[in-house]
DNA sequence: ATTAATAATGCAAGCGCTTACATTGATAGC
DNA sequence: GCTATCAATGTAAGCGCTTGCATTATTAAT
């Protein structure tokens, strides 16, 4: 045990290593700064005091952390999970970290945590969707955070982001919906209210069935939490309604999730009797019985192309340009024809 | 647009406010010990300028962050969301703001994610499972930085841990997986190596096994990375032995849903021919068919159990106690007799 | 050898905040 | 009315690091 020693700071080091703190300090962050034969004492010094630097000293000082924020609505289910890894894996890569919470799909704890982040130092955010208080926008200018909008490719919008045409891309599963001969659609959407890619996924059926010459006011639509139960509680009532919907498009994989499992238990075959329909490709949609078809987001791309672009704009490389994501149909068993014209 | 402001700090609140930067930092943290009108004074003053307090300055002076991390093995699946989720609910309640981040099972990419939260700030730290270099905790004491183990017991271990007996509750498990008749069994396990779950996981089959008299080297064991398409690889490994076992236990719900989902391929009907278990309960473990029997864990429980533990000792108020979690076993429809007992 | 240029290092001023201690003002006891 | 007490506020010393600038050592060019 010995003496109570306390965390060695840069200043032990440099003492250690018979320099000045400055020395210590660039072998740490510019090691060509220094010559060899000093920088080797140093690290040794370093290694043989277990020396870690402070991070909130290291902050202060130099004004930059080296670190990104991103706040997702939620961490509940696997919507955002593959994304978020893979931005930040390519963080990592470029010298990042990732700082990550959650907003419950809360605006007023998403603000919060807006907050909390760049208190915290983050050179960056990553924020998903575009609905957003501009006040939110005014308080990152003012403190000089680039934030970068994912999930959600919009060209129209001022804000830069990653993302995919969320419309488009629901509107051609519909498609292939209607033209299975499906007429009575309904639909099991997420909230909404403040979610422009829930707002866009709807928009995309409502789209298709103009297209198709449908009448979009005979389109039922369920607005619910992303969640796995609320997913089978809406297709049930939707189950009860007269005439039944011969197919639920769901907004996202999990909704269909929900939506097959209750099938399951209310003795509803999919795809005979319903078909039904996600929006994702998660793992969950392969894993399902009847596997989904959905529509498949490459969020692995979408994670590393946004972590690109952030880090850039972070380093004055970039001004913030838009980037499209392209998405495409994956068809597996969960669709099929109407009952009766099969 | 006008100037360039730049962000208001503690300097600039106290000039518009009339006071010293101690006042207005008291009104912040202590707002008991400055006189109602100079704290609407204050108040007042950081509102308009939008003043949000500078963390890392904060945490430097104070040497206290009000930040607990947690390193967790992976957040690619939803092993840990919910215990992690309901951790930081907790933490939140008690006034502390998590950080998390995942090691990817790997030790080393572990003991850097240690650094980096202690560097930090952290102010106390979550693990997972005991199996752990001396090193690190030496490293963390000379920081003085209280860490909890979660998510497994062992009351002769060290360090204080939240969590529950794996061995036992998979001995259970398999002891009902016996008792239902079979004989030929064979596991789908995570990585043992240091990794004291995956171990006390096997070691519960095989003392499941040798009290019910049978030979624990007959026991197959594979052994693969917690995820859905490794769970799917074993399995059709395992179907391809002979004789072919009559169930396969698995490490966890994730495997386990990979079991079931390449039985559905492979046309092997579950459990008419062969059982599968799982471990861990997740939301997976109900959606997949048939849903799995397996060991269900109240991970909720957990997580705000050790958040408050946690917080304890942060606190000085505890030393770190080991707080035992039970488990049960759940009985889905995964497991059945084994085919030539039916 | 001498000077100019350049590389390596040291010096010291902060970064924005908290807090021990000093100061001031108010309240109360005599 | 005067001093002891205590509450409210101010003063200023850091917290551990980075970095512009000053200083010294090294190398190249004349």
């Amino acid at each position: 045990m010995g003496k109570t020693r306390s965390a060695p700071t840069l200043n032990d080091v440099a003492k250690a290593a018979g320099v000045s703190t400055a020395t210590v300090s660039r072998c740490l962050n510019s090691p060509d700064r220094v010559i060899e034969a000093t920088r080797q004492r140093v690290m040794q010094a370093v290694e043989s005091l277990g020396y870690t630097p402070n991070f909130a000293a290291r902050v202060m000082a130099a004004k930059r952390s080296f670190t990104i924020g991103a706040i997702i609505p939620t961490m509940d289910n696997a919507i955002f999970a593959r994304g978020l890894q893979a931005f930040q894996d390519q963080l990592h890569e470029n010298g990042y970290t990732l700082l990550v919470s959650s907003s419950a799909y809360d605006p007023e704890a998403e603000r919060e945590q807006i907050r909390t982040l760049v208190a915290r130092g983050a050179d960056g955010l990553l924020l998903i969707g575009h609905a957003r208080d501009a006040e939110i926008y005014e308080y990152l200018e003012r403190h000089q955070i680039p934030s970068l909008v994912a999930w959600s490719y919009d060209p129209e919008a001022q804000r830069p982001s990653v993302g995919f045409r969320n419309t488009d891309a629901m509107c051609e599963l519909a498609r292939s919906v209607i033209s299975a001969g499906h007429r009575r659609i309904a639909m099991i959407s997420g909230m909404t209210q403040g979610n422009d890619r829930a707002q866009g996924r709807l928009q995309g059926v409502r789209q298709a069935m103009e297209e198709g010459g449908l009448d979009t006011s005979d389109l039922k639509v369920i607005e619910t939490a992303y969640e796995i139960d609320k997913g089978a509680e809406a297709f049930a009532q939707l189950m009860d309604l007269t005439p039944r919907p011969t197919v639920v498009i769901c907004g996202n994989d999990v909704l269909a999730a929900g939506a097959v499992h209750e099938a399951r238990k209310l003795g509803i075959k999919v795809p005979e009797q319903v078909s039904v329909t996600g929006f994702d490709d998660i793992e969950l949609a392969e894993i399902v019985s009847p596997a989904l078809t959905t529509v498949h987001v490459p969020h692995r791309e979408m994670g590393r192309k946004a972590a690109c672009e952030l880090t850039a704009m972070v380093e004055g490389k970039s001004e913030g340009r838009t980037i499209c994501i392209s998405t495409r149909l994956v068809t597996r068993d969960s669709l099929a024809m109407p009952p009766f014209l099969s």
